[in-house]
DNA sequence: CACCAGGCAAGTA
DNA sequence: TACTTGCATGGT
């Protein structure tokens, strides 16, 4: 397993080449992303970022004093905007609460802890807590969505109702514990699976991972 | 027109 | 535990 991983991530990185992850001016910028990017098209997460960088509001003071209606507003373009301006100020307390706002301080606490704790915030799940550590602070977790279910277990690596926690020991358990790594072969599954694992026409017959 | 996009929480049985 | 449903805009 540890070769076959291996191998088709080096596959998956000569077709197509670094993606550049996380796209973002800050790490605060991506923790935003995140959760604005829940269930919804990148493109339309760039609108409401754009949105809140035209307001100078992409910083935790300057989304903290907005209203709820406010925000959801700004971000509306991303969709569920009710929802996830509720979801962004959530994490605005935790931040403030437990970190001062302080990315660097965040970032200093023991991994499996700050896990947990982001996870304990409402409105973070598993892939936008794993999103955080990984593409925000720079830690070597690896990242699940439905793009890497899918792929992996239409190439029969995984169970087709494995759970995120199975899909993550998977390439944790056979990948050397390296962010950089993390971070490029999760973007390079997001890329096959846009490209060629939809849902609907997945042009499988052509996938760069047959006979991989 | 239908379907999907870099999920998550809450409700039901 | 294992499904199901609501949330919502914008592109294909």
């Amino acid at each position: 397993m540890k070769r076959r991983l291996n191998r088709i991530f080096l596959r998956l990185y000569s077709d197509f080449g670094p993606q550049h992850w996380w796209p973002a001016d800050s790490s605060f910028e991506v923790i935003i992303g995140a959760i604005l990017t829940q269930n919804t098209n990148w493109a339309n997460v760039e609108k409401a970022i754009f949105a809140l960088k035209e307001r100078k509001c992409l910083n935790p003071k300057g989304l903290l004093r907005l209203s709820s209606r406010r925000l959801g507003n700004l971000i509306k373009s991303s969709g569920y905007y009710n929802i996830k301006a509720e979801r962004i100020k959530n994490f605005l307390r935790f931040f403030f609460r437990f970190y001062s706002a302080d990315i660097r301080r965040m970032g200093s606490q023991d991994l499996a802890a700050l896990r947990s704790q982001l996870l304990a915030v409402k409105g973070v799940g598993p892939e936008t807590a794993d999103s955080i550590l990984l593409y925000a602070l720079n830690k070597p977790v690896f990242v699940i969505d439905a793009y890497t279910k899918r792929i992996f277990s239409r190439h029969r690596i995984l169970a087709e109702n494995a759970t995120y926690g199975q899909a993550q020991d998977i390439f944790m358990g056979n990948l050397k514990n390296d962010a950089k790594l993390f971070n490029e072969y999760h973007a390079l599954l997001v890329k096959l699976g846009k490209d060629y694992c939809r849902k609907q026409n997945p042009k499988c017959e052509i996938c760069p991972l047959n006979g991989q």
